[in-house]
DNA sequence: ATCTCCTATGATATAATATAACATTACATG
DNA sequence: CATGTAATGTTATATTATATCATAGGAGAT
């Protein structure tokens, strides 16, 4: 959270109240959170919010690399380099839902590579993961 | 799409007439149809259909591995390897939006199996590419 | 300081995507 | 031809997302 305080102070981004939240929020679930997850989330914290602020404020995060969308189930989750571009792999448990983000793979430089031979040239990867945590694996 | 016809014949899946129409309709296409497009598409055919005629088709063109849905895109493709339980890689152009199914990838076993490292068994990798595909690169 | 501009937020409405639930039909099999 | 299962029809509604316009708030110029 220091990081990405400074990081935003460095890139004058304006890490408002809202989006704040929002980024906490994210930090505090390990499961994917939906947009109006969020709301009623934001809600019980005082906001007195509309579905755009919820959508704007993870637009923001983002788009700076401060979270991601899980597209297989329209979630949100905190990104665990924030700042940096990378493409991320994640690790989507089927027993407990949990979203963690994977080691973001040496395999990548092969794939885009691979991809190129076919005429597509890669800009961002995302990989989702579907399986069992380790911890669902041990109960 | 005869080697559907001839999958479903050996495996007793019952391709009726919708499910064959949207099989066609994503075949024809290059890009990610939504659901509510088919839905379009599937009327001006002649089905007098409902939402869920179109999801139900949908369901059972990827439960049987003859579609993919994109999670980013929350849209729909035929599936190049019908049948084949695999790990798709998808090739998403951010110009003409088309969307193909790229080569299934070498790196796949790495990959679980550095995620297995961190104690999580893969089942299933999607892995979505973004970027520029050879025809729009080259205009 | 105050004006101005730009960015962010507030607020309302509505679009787009997806599913629940129950009724009806169709068809393979005994 | 009776019966059970799978597929479709139909209505309603849930969930996810955005367009639009109005208001506020803060950084920089004069």
């Amino acid at each position: 959270m220091k990081n990405i305080e400074e990081y935003c102070k460095k890139n004058s981004l304006k890490l408002t109240p809202v989006r704040r939240k929002v980024l906490e929020l994210l930090l505090e679930e390990k499961r994917g959170l939906g947009a109006y997850r969020i709301l009623d989330l934001l809600r019980e914290a005082g906001f007195k919010s509309q579905p755009p602020v919820a959508y704007r404020a993870l637009d923001f995060l983002v788009e700076n690399g401060f979270a991601h969308k899980i597209g297989s189930q329209n979630s949100f989750v905190a990104c665990t380099k924030p700042g940096e571009h990378h493409s991320p792999v994640f690790m989507i448990c089927k027993k407990c839902d949990s979203v963690s983000e994977g080691p973001s793979s040496p395999i990548l430089p092969e794939l885009s590579d691979s991809l190129r031979d076919t005429g597509f040239e890669v800009e961002q990867t995302i990989i989702e993961a579907e399986g069992v945590c380790g911890s669902c694996a041990s109960n």
